[in-house]
RNA sequence: GCGCUCUUAGCUCAGCUGGAUAGAGCAACGGCCUUCUAAGCCGUAGGUCGCAGGUUCGAAUCCUGCAGGGCGUACCA
């Protein structure tokens, strides 16, 4: 917010400098105000002369130098400004300007942070979107909470968000699970079974087949259709799913049936369509769409010989749907696996006339999992993974959606189970968390040592001067421009190392200074900047879906 | 083979859409609890940013080539 206020001043020096026929306008929009990355540097720095220097042939000494003349004019924020290395503007702000923080932050609250930049532009950020075939894996985990964190930003940037699963209970995969149960059915109670070659083989199947013989008895046990078993399973999963959802703390707006697309007529309806287009063909028994007309290396089958169509199709006249529902903006979270069926997509809806670039797609790689130093292989078929749940029941759900939200979606998370097991120091979920604890307990006894927290209107607040309080100060007027950012990226991570800093500057203040002490003023000063970092704290903490403990 | 992506400290990873002397956590080593929670702090050590070119005032960041890892490249989802 600070910066935001500079670079207008920035704006109108250089706006000066080509009234004053310093410099042409060529150079506007070009130059940038940043956080210098040494200290000493500044509070800020600005590029422009080195930006002017090269478009208008003149030396940037010369340009820096009208430059920090006329913002040294500025008193009201800047306090001085040096001119150093190849000619960056180093420009330093008024303290008072950082202590008004504090009343800043008071003022705003809750909202601190949020903002309406997204102008409550509709957007739907599809994820999870797990088939009812068994618990939710570690890698779902990651896209759950991925998911999760990213509509949470969209909302405290002002979207109107909608979180959406698609999931799809028809198909080979299902009839497998409903084989798979029947051969658990027959096997405990003790009549001859064929389990399927490629039937799931988790624990959880036994579960279900115990649950239809405590309601049927062994009245299933010549039945032919696979149907009873196959709804059984999947209510039994999707329970299953829904719960592990709702410990990580994730409610969806809606639950998106694949099958419906064909009882609508969507499915044939988008073949159809294409078909008129021109962009669909008929080759070896099969129907393909022509890829190939919007770039890519072939053309790819959407209905098979079988006349079932190939994952493609639905997946087209799915977002189709999202299209005609009125969203401004699709977000689609997936695990690289599903990379293929982008382009592809991408492909039908432009073909359909739609504006495709409305669809952005975050992909997530997958997350290994390591155990006394080796990584264990997972697969859901032989059921030998890490169910989220079991992670939750280990570590705990702050845990586990910190440690989810550490890594940028594009890179591999490795999960240390040891590290995420251990209470301790090593864990950065704790440093945080105590960092706001610790704050909780000091305004707790300021009351009890007889500093009473003032108005904030009523202290004052110049008292805070030290080096820590000024960093704490920068860093937390840096809040609502990096929720932002991690909102419009579509990157969590960056509130993780967000809090991880703030943190830090947290714990080094606190150990070497006295909050509290004999200056009742300054105890006073203090105590109201510990309380906006509290808010701080809290905030960033709840845009992230993380819990912030008063006492650990 | 082709496409996408990744390669930064011993390990796990940041690096804000081209900026100044490359950062954090963990691990290692050395210190700090009669004082607001030591789940903390301070200090030391640790680097040819995979390799080689190119673009320019300036490159970890952009372009090209090479090497290595991952994911795709289905009439599986």
């Amino acid at each position: 917010m600070i910066r935001a206020r500079l670079k207008e001043v920035v704006d109108r020096c250089f706006m000066q400098g080509v009234a004053e026929g310093k410099w042409s306008e060529a150079g506007a929009g070009k130059f940038a105000v940043e956080l210098p990355k040494h200290k000493g540097q500044g509070d800020f720095a600005t590029n422009i002369a080195l930006v002017l220097a090269g478009i208008e042939k003149k030396k940037p000494r010369d340009i820096a130098t009208i430059i920090s003349g006329m913002l040294a004019a500025e008193t009201e924020l800047v306090e001085r400004v040096e001119i150093a290395g190849p000619g960056f503007v180093n420009i330093f702000i008024q303290p008072a300007v950082w202590q008004q923080v504090v009343q800043t932050v008071y003022t705003a609250g809750e909202s601190f942070g949020r903002s309406t930049v997204g102008e409550n532009r509709k957007v739907m950020v599809e994820f999870v979107s797990a088939n009812p075939t068994g618990p939710l894996s570690i890698g779902h985990g990651r896209q759950a909470i991925l998911g999760d964190s990213i509509a949470r930003l969209l909302e405290a940037t002002g979207h109107d968000v909608f979180r959406e699963y698609y999931y799809n209970d028809a198909g080979r995969q299902m009839r497998v699970l409903g084989e798979s149960t029947r051969a658990r059915y027959l096997e405990k109670l003790g009549l001859p079974f064929e389990f399927p070659e490629d039937g799931y083989q988790g624990e959880y199947i036994m579960d279900i087949a115990q649950e239809l013989i405590d309601d049927h008895g062994d009245s299933l046990k010549d039945e032919p259709d696979v149907k009873p078993f196959k709804e059984r399973a999947e209510r039994y999963i999707f329970k299953d799913i829904s719960g592990t959802l709702s410990r990580m703390g994730i409610v969806f707006d809606n639950y998106f049936n694949e099958h419906s697309l064909y009882e609508d007529g969507h499915i044939d309806d988008v073949v159809k369509k294409l078909r008129d287009l021109g962009y669909v063909y008929e080759k070896d028994d099969a129907t393909w769409f022509k890829t190939t007309e919007f770039g890519h290396d072939q053309d790819r089958v959407i209905i098979k010989s079988s006349g079932e169509p190939t994952y493609r199709l639905p997946d087209i006249a799915y977002h189709r749907e999202k299209y005609r529902r009125n969203f401004d903006w699709m977000v689609d979270i997936f695990g690289s696996d599903h990379i293929a069926t982008i382009p592809d997509v991408k492909a039908g809806l432009k073909a359909l006339g739609y504006d495709e670039s409305k669809v952005t797609v975050v992909l997530h790689q997958f997350v290994t999992l390591t155990r006394d130093g080796k990584q264990v292989k997972m697969s859901t078929r032989k059921a030998n993974f890490v169910t989220v749940d079991e992670l939750i029941d280990m570590v705990g759900h702050d845990v586990v959606r910190f440690f989810f939200m550490m890594r940028k979606a594009d890179s591999q998370l490795e999960f240390d189970l040891e590290l995420a097991t251990k209470e301790s120091q090593e864990n950065p979920v704790y440093y945080v968390q105590y960092g706001h604890a610790r704050m909780c307990s000091i305004l707790d006894q300021a009351a009890g040592k007889g500093v009473a927290l003032a108005e904030v209107g009523d202290v004052d607040l110049t008292l805070l001067q030290e080096p820590e309080e000024m960093e704490i100060l920068r860093t937390m007027s840096q809040f609502p421009a990096m929720i932002e950012n991690a909102a419009l990226e579509l990157a969590p991570h960056k509130v993780i190392f967000y809090l991880m800093e703030l943190a830090g500057q947290f714990h080094s203040y606190y150990n070497k200074h006295k909050v509290i002490g004999e200056d009742i003023a300054l105890s006073q000063a203090r105590l109201c900047l510990v309380t906006s970092l509290r808010q701080v704290f809290r905030n960033s903490l709840a845009i992230v879906g993380l819990n912030a403990p008063e006492k650990m």
